[in-house]
DNA sequence: GAGTTTGAAACT
DNA sequence: CAGTTTCAAACTC
């Protein structure tokens, strides 16, 4: 076992700069990311950044080091790998480099190093605003158990109402053997109580941009007459919904609830504290994995208002019929592909979770779960017609002799675009990128080496040209990307109807969405 | 600001 | 493990 001394003389630069990087709170609930902790409020935002991403590329760091030393781990902080920081960012305190030491020495035995330098890329100048610290209270525990915010947040009493106080750097032994006894009763006592979503990337987070998907309680609440909507209740505070951990009575802290609704649209001071919800739960959405998280109020009474003159369900369907009739394929099939139905069935699956808490997509009311059907189907019909009919045209012909139409995409974007043998070489070329701006350029084969899947078009040029594959990732691509074209349009349509309505009507479905 | 309510933590 | 007590935050007035 290593010994304390040990452990601190390892502390090279490397370390000790992550450790301070890791001051902020990444583990903690991937809520609080929207707003980070950031210790050393001291530092101008600016500067504090430059300097903390100057951290996260040890060991050429010069940031020079003049804190108090990090209290020494316990025998069995160091024996566990998986302690975490605790969540520091339940109640949101700007951390002073004093009162986050002691998370630190928690922190110690995780070193999990790949979190550093992207966390931080990630970050925003918004994001480590400096917020006001939350000061304990406590009168009784000497700060020195989990009823104590300060304490179970692992940071030093600073500032704090409190009484006894127990929780200082004078104080170190007996905190410390404090939290060995808890540690002892339970040893995720300091972990952060809100987990992400089990889909996701390294370290349990789902990272898109700068946005981490909300999760769910690890051990869930147990209320009983504050319906789940109060703060009393551990999920409602830390924005997530309850879960099937919970055991609470009477919840109406879940997806869908009117209560929950209702409280959620006092004003806006509410939708500015769930916009990260919203964005979340439309990630989440995206991803196709069950959201934890709502949908504002606001934004959904806008997806339930109906449009003048024609429903969303009839645009989209006359846009899927539209796609149909453009295309040099007659047949469009309802429901008959088993390929259809296992594309479509995921979803739905997805969407009814085990989980009391469902993810409500923006567009649950306005798109239909036959429309994803009706696409699906048609795109697989799409893909075997082109994998028929290119073999009887002609091996590897041209584009030009595969008798597609001239205006395959119902976009004036897309409909002058001539694509050619380089463009199965380079499928993503500026120009389909500019048009269909839903390119990253990243998807290449070499991506399936990083565990992606690589475009089968792609793959073909890296190991012999195989023009079916090509043209059937083109089909479908095309009409996925004339599908989402139609619904972007058809969503501003509904925002315009929204925002003024009976404006905007008059070209529902065909005007161009920018 | 005092008193009450609430639910997690701690205890038995 | 369940029931009870303690505790401090959240809430109400």
């Amino acid at each position: 076992m290593m010994k304390q001394n040990e452990a601190g003389g390892a502390i090279n630069g490397e370390l000790l700069a992550k450790k301070l990087v890791r001051q902020l709170d990444f583990t903690a609930t991937p809520m609080c990311r929207s707003s980070v902790n950031v210790i050393l409020p001291e530092h101008p935002q600016a500067q504090l950044q430059s300097k903390l991403l100057a951290l996260a590329r040890p060991p050429q760091s010069s940031f020079e080091v003049k804190s108090t030393p990090v209290p020494p781990m316990s025998h069995r902080q160091q024996k566990s790998t998986a302690m975490t920081v605790p969540c520091l960012t339940h109640f949101v305190k700007p951390l002073s480099r004093q009162t986050l030491l002691p998370a630190t020495s928690l922190l110690f035995a995780e070193n999990k190093g790949s979190l550093y330098s992207e966390d931080l890329c990630n970050l925003e100048l918004r994001d480590i605003t400096p917020k006001k610290r939350k000061q304990c209270n406590c009168k009784n525990s000497r700060c020195l158990k989990l009823y104590c915010e300060c304490f179970a947040s692992g940071i030093y009493c600073d500032g704090c109402n409190c009484v006894n106080c127990h929780n200082t750097i004078d104080c170190e032994a007996a905190r410390k053997e404090a939290v060995d006894t808890i540690l002892d009763r339970n040893p995720d006592a300091f972990r952060p109580k809100i987990a992400s979503s089990p889909i996701g990337s390294k370290d349990g987070k789902v990272v898109a941009g700068a946005v981490t998907i909300l999760g769910k309680h690890n051990k869930g609440c147990n209320c009983k007459k504050s319906g789940c909507l109060k703060k009393y209740c551990e999920c409602f505070q830390a924005n997530v919904l309850c879960s099937e951990n919970c055991k609470c009575i009477d919840c109406k802290n879940f997806e869908g609830s009117e209560e929950r609704r209702s409280l959620l649209c006092g004003g806006p001071a509410n939708s500015l504290r769930y916009s990260h919800q919203e964005t979340n739960a439309a990630i989440v959405g995206a991803l196709g994995f069950s959201s934890l998280t709502p949908l504002p109020a606001a934004k959904r009474r806008k997806s339930e208002q109906p449009l003048t003159g024609a429903t969303f369900d009839d645009v989209i369907t006359n846009r899927l019929e539209q796609i149909r009739q453009e295309s040099c394929f007659t047949t469009f099939a309802a429901s008959t592909s088993p390929l259809s139905v296992s594309t479509s069935a995921p979803t739905a699956a997805t969407l009814s979770t085990v989980s009391k808490c469902k993810y409500r997509s923006q567009l649950v009311d306005t798109l239909q779960m036959q429309h994803v059907k009706k696409l699906c189907s048609f795109l697989v019909t799409l893909s075997a017609e082109a994998a028929k009919r290119l073999p009887e045209k002609n091996h590897g012909a041209d584009e030009g002799e595969l008798n597609l139409p001239e205006k395959f995409f119902s976009s004036p974007k897309h409909g002058s675009e001539q694509i050619h043998h380089q463009d199965y070489a380079e499928p993503l070329s500026t120009n389909q990128q500019d048009a269909s701006g839903t390119h990253s350029g990243e998807s290449t084969v070499g991506d399936q080496q990083n565990g992606r899947i690589a475009s089968p078009g792609a793959s073909s040029c890296m190991k012999g040209f195989n023009p079916v594959y090509a043209e059937q990732e083109r089909l479908v691509l095309t009409k996925f990307c004339d599908f989402l074209n139609g619904l972007i349009t058809c969503d501003s349509i509904r925002e315009t109807s929204f925002s003024s309505p009976r404006s905007g009507l008059g070209s529902q479905g065909e005007s161009a969405p920018e």
